[in-house]
DNA sequence: CATTAAAATGTTATAATATTACATAATGTT
DNA sequence: AACATTATGTAATATTATAACATTTTAATG
């Protein structure tokens, strides 16, 4: 097996869940992603999970809690993935990453009544979409 | 059965898990309540989802997602609960809900780039509690 | 290039979370 | 009382996630 797997550090499992989750442009479920990779070699719930937890780690890929779903990052330079924003279409079930400067520095500088500050975020925004507005 | 439960409408079941929830003080898992509430006579799965599908509905309780736990509402006023942000310990799993109104005044009237309102949002800090950060 | 340690993968089983479907009982309305 | 509605009870099962351990691959070193 070749070490690299095209330009970046992903190992081969790691890489074959990211595709499918880019290809996919929604976000998709783990047995999803399971199913779907059947035909790569991938076969077990360990193996999504194992390369999902290391996707997450490295910001390649978030997790949209309220959904148990993932998606690819959209930031350019995705890095360590501490500040996450979401909009989520109460209707059509549409996400769409939130990149947006304001937003994210107000939460990132935000101090809470004691004083604290925080390291992480995960923002996740309910509404409709352009599409579902204009039913 | 008598039909009203306390000072509030909840009926039986509601008032049980509610009651149990705000008692722990601390998220507390869906079996957990399950497993605590069988001497009550709840017995089954269903009854408790539905009861808390029931208490957010009204926001009596909040679904802490990232935890897949459920805590009391901590407003006083707590209504609808379409607004709910959290503090989250990553060292003890220590959870706070945050009650800061300029934060959700900004949140409720935040626009994304496509001039996008939200009804409802969830956000999720991390970080270290006052009690992690001085060990 | 043989050896070895570390990382990644494969595999089985099972735990934890949540819902479906349908039956029964209690309550509210007329 | 009759009926509709809401709440509850119950069994089964679906969905999401992890534990535990074996094997293989890769990376580093002598």
């Amino acid at each position: 097996m070749t070490k690299m797997h095209k330009e970046n550090n992903l190992t081969k499992n790691e890489q074959i869940v990211f595709d499918l989750i880019e290809k996919s442009r929604e976000p998709v479920k783990a047995y999803s992603i399971l199913s779907n990779v059947k035909k790569k070699g991938i076969k077990a719930p360990p193996q999504v999970y194992r390369a999902l937890e290391k996707l997450i780690k490295v910001g390649k890929i978030h997790k949209v809690e309220s959904k148990n779903s993932f998606v690819v990052c959209k930031n350019t330079n995705c890095e360590v993935s501490n500040a996450t924003a979401f909009s989520i279409c109460q209707v059509c079930e549409k996400v769409t990453e939130i990149v947006n400067s304001k937003l994210s520095k107000y939460l990132k500088s935000f101090q809470d009544n004691t004083g604290m500050r925080y390291k992480k975020y995960n923002l996740e925004f309910f509404g409709l979409c352009q599409k579902c507005k204009s039913k």
